[in-house]
DNA sequence: GTCTATAGCCAGATAGAC
DNA sequence: GTCTATCTGGCTATAGAC
């Protein structure tokens, strides 16, 4: 039995390293032009070996989906257990771990547009969980921060979880950072101010 | 001459139809998964033709490119006519017609990581000329809005410019227009509404 | 300038030895 | 489970007749 959870803990670690190259590469390049071969090459493995962990390209991508997902499921207990904090702060602090998790290069970018990834994702059950949960504790402190009054109550809480989630990819962060004029927390600041603030003055 | 003229027009026309087929396809599927066989079967020409009018599926791209700016340099240039608009309304008026273009089906997605399609367009003069004037343009509007006090003032203009240039691509257009439960006049409402007015309440 | 046919290439997936 | 070598299909691009 020792020698079984051993052999196991091996195969997660390999595992971990396939995902982890896998969520960097998905960040820096997309799935379209991600290859197989890349993610063998930078693991340090044959093509084949990882077929006999992953069936297939969407697999493997929706693999690094649900990490990025159980990280964000990771984030909101945290700030669930805080109590000093009101709704509207803990979606912001969400949104703020997002934008830092894309400047680190560590944010697959979501499929929006059709694509084989998205329909391997609509079937994929461990992924569909998760983004379900993520959605109903976001969703539960959207209503709470319409109803003190710190969130717009105008928006329906679903077009404000739309934006929230579009905003945890927004490519306006990756320009800004490409443009390299600025340190990343000012990026941070100024994305999430016209995030919740508007662009328009107040 | 006249002939000539007129063969001219026909060349004009075909290859008219084929930037919207490319520009349709662009939107729908993104650059990566559009492939010039759909481009050849949509217009009803064999690929081969193609290739005489563009010589590379990049060129292809650009020119779909190309004419969306065309177009939003039409729409600012009519909207710079309107004296009675304020500087912000003239901006929010070029976000809704995007979104209205977007809910069209016919906004080709930028493609803002890298790929054979940015390297190609940082390489071609026509379309870096005309979204430098489109940036130039929608550049004094901010700085003006700014100045009269409708814009915030704390976020740089090239952050107000590049957030604009994001949410004429917001994703969240495209998911609300898929969920089905909505007109396309309300989700422009709410979209135009969190973005200038932003998440929380005023 | 249009077509049919095909070259050339590349990426996803697999076979089979070890 | 790892490897090397290969299959398979699809896609960009071109050749060459008309």
């Amino acid at each position: 039995m020792a020698r079984t959870s051993f052999r196991e803990q091996m195969l997660r670690t390999r595992e971990d390293a396939i995902v982890s190259s896998v969520n960097r590469l998905l960040a820096e390049k997309g799935f379209e032009a991600m290859t197989v071969d890349e993610v063998a090459a930078e693991v340090g493995i044959a093509k084949a070996s990882l077929y006999k962990h992953f069936t297939s390209k969407e697999e493997l991508a929706a693999a690094a989906m649900i990490r990025v997902l159980d990280r964000a499921l990771a984030v909101v207990e945290t700030l669930a257990t805080d109590a000093t904090l009101m709704p509207v702060e803990r979606l912001r602090a969400v949104v703020r771990w997002a934008m830092e998790v894309q400047l680190a290069g560590e944010m697959p970018s979501l499929p929006a547009q059709n694509s084989t990834l998205r329909t391997a994702l609509m079937g994929n059950r461990p992924y569909l969980d998760r983004l379900l949960d993520l959605s109903e504790r976001l969703g539960t402190w959207i209503t709470a921060a319409q109803a003190d009054g710190s969130l717009d109550a105008a928006l329906p809480p679903e077009v404000v979880l739309y934006t929230l989630y579009a905003r945890a990819c927004d490519p306006v962060v990756g320009v800004l950072k490409a443009a390299g004029q600025h340190p990343d927390e000012q990026i941070i600041d100024w994305v999430l101010r016209s995030c919740f603030q508007g662009l328009s003055a107040r």
